[in-house]
RNA sequence: GGCGGGGUGGCAGAGCGGUCAAUUGCACCGGGCUGUAAACUCGGCGCCCUAAAGGGCUACGCAGGUUCGAAUCCUGCCCCCGCCA
């Protein structure tokens, strides 16, 4: 039986509260904790929406901490319960994968996965090892322990039931499967946010049917998206993922808003509690420049999931792009053929943005020529034909510029 | 099996013979302002030609039809949803 740290009261309390919103039962998990076995962790995942968000790195930061003490992650590759499609918040209905897809999916998912736990301490599994030779009696065994009215419990069944929105039949299974999963694993605690609540708690109860000591349920919250209104989602658009490049990840930070600065501290930082107590209390008493407080957090997550240096060059090029309205030490260059551009020694300033990748389109160039938001060295463009000069800058809108190469001879 | 509702731009959702490239909201882009790519505010938001005025092309599930003219009317087809059984 591989052995496992014991963490200290200060070390438990980390890891049971910061970040935690609900472990069902608590004692028996701190108990589990201090065995000094390695506990076998379990999360799973459906193979469908490849991106991870930093709200996914909620709960992994959490599984993260725990293999530091030695203990195992399971990670489940949903790919039976891909093809129903968790309803889990969703509200409707998904489509269903093919087998190349959730193949295709699954690797990427891991990739982004072990950015933050690690890979040594982690038990990959998919749910083919066992629901590949399940049977219709085995399903029909599995369900039977389940009455409609259970699984109407469940939030979001019972609210679409209740609008009259359709729920799938297959749907009623999903829960089942996952809890399944807890079986055949012997998870000793599943991991996941609190919309999962329902479906990880059935997998203690499958767990208990079947004669194993069921599982502890450990819930993280919810992070709620850079629009801070709702969950944050990719179907939703208000993400930062964890393969977010530097810049990208800084800039997205900097747009949440002032409340969630605390919670996405406490979230997704170690920083300790009494510093987030302050940066709560400067936000709420306005006694401070949030946005300080927020360059914090950004410098930290991108440091987190890339390293330092990135992230003293992301908040460089923010203050330099966004706050001094100066151009980034760095732009990009992009080398065209000048004579091959040019007409009478000149170019149309949309076409040329169109050329550069700056706009998608002339008649959005257009747009961007009308509005004054184009840059040339410097200076708005005034003339919608400008000669073209080696090394010139042109800038569209706040955040998109280059430097323009001649690549002719 | 029966009855009814509906398919419009990234999403939601108007329009129901010309003034519709299509109201409005969200999202998005740009300007201003600022403590930030927040908030607020003003503007824009199919593609292409054009200095501009303007013009052309594609688009309202699909395919036909009526009409000088159709997102709007007719026919067929496909798809979605609800109710009753």
């Amino acid at each position: 039986m591989p052995e496992a740290r014991v963490p200290n009261d200060a070390e438990l309390d980390w890891l049971t509260r910061r970040a935690v919103a609900e472990i069902i039962p608590h004692d028996d998990f701190v108990k589990a904790l201090k065995l000094g076995r390695a506990l076998r962790l379990k999360m799973g995942f459906d193979p469908s929406a490849p991106d991870l968000t930093i709200g996914h790195a909620v709960g992994l930061r959490k599984l993260r901490q725990l293999q530091e003490f030695g203990h195992t992650v399971v990670i489940i590759v949903g790919d039976w319960t891909a093809q129903i499609g968790d309803p889990s918040g969703q509200s409707k209905t998904r489509p269903m994968l093919t087998a190349d897809q959730v193949n295709a999916n699954a690797e990427t998912y891991l990739r982004q996965f072990f950015k933050i736990v690690d890979r040594e301490q982690t038990e990959v599994r998919r749910q083919s090892e066992w629901f590949g030779a399940f049977g219709l009696a085995d399903v029909v065994r599995l369900a039977a322990g389940f009455t409609v009215a259970q699984m109407l419990e469940r939030a979001d069944f019972a609210e679409r039931y209740q609008r009259q929105q359709p729920i799938g039949v297959h749907e009623l299974l999903y829960p089942l499967l996952q809890g399944y999963d807890s079986v055949a694993v012997e998870a000793d605690a599943e991991f996941g946010g609190t919309d999962q609540k329902f479906n990880l708690l059935v997998g203690r109860e499958l767990q208990e049917r079947e004669g194993q000591e069921p599982q502890c349920v450990y819930t993280v919250p919810l992070l709620v998206g850079t629009d801070g209104e709702v969950k944050m989602g990719k179907s939703v658009g208000n993400y930062v993922a964890v393969d977010d490049p530097p810049n990208a990840m800084y800039g997205k930070l900097m747009s949440i808003p002032d409340h969630l600065i605390g919670d996405y501290f406490e979230y997704l930082t170690d920083v300790p509690d009494s510093d987030i107590a302050d940066v709560r209390g400067m936000v709420e008493e306005r006694t401070g420049n949030p946005m300080e407080a927020k360059k914090r957090l950004a410098h930290e997550l991108v440091a987190q999931f890339h390293d330092a240096t990135a992230a003293g060059e992301a908040q460089e090029f923010f203050e330099r792009t966004f706050s001094k309205r100066e151009l980034p030490a760095e732009v990009p260059e992009r080398g065209l053929s000048f004579s091959a551009l040019t007409a009478g020694g000149t170019v149309r300033i949309p076409t040329l943005l169109v050329e550069l990748g700056l706009t998608e389109s002339v008649s959005d160039g257009n747009r961007l020529f009308k509005q004054r938001a184009v840059e040339v060295d410097g200076e708005v463009a005034e003339e919608l034909r400008i000669p073209l000069r080696d090394g010139m800058i042109i800038r569209a809108g706040k955040h998109r510029f280059v430097r323009l190469l001649n690549s002719d001879g």
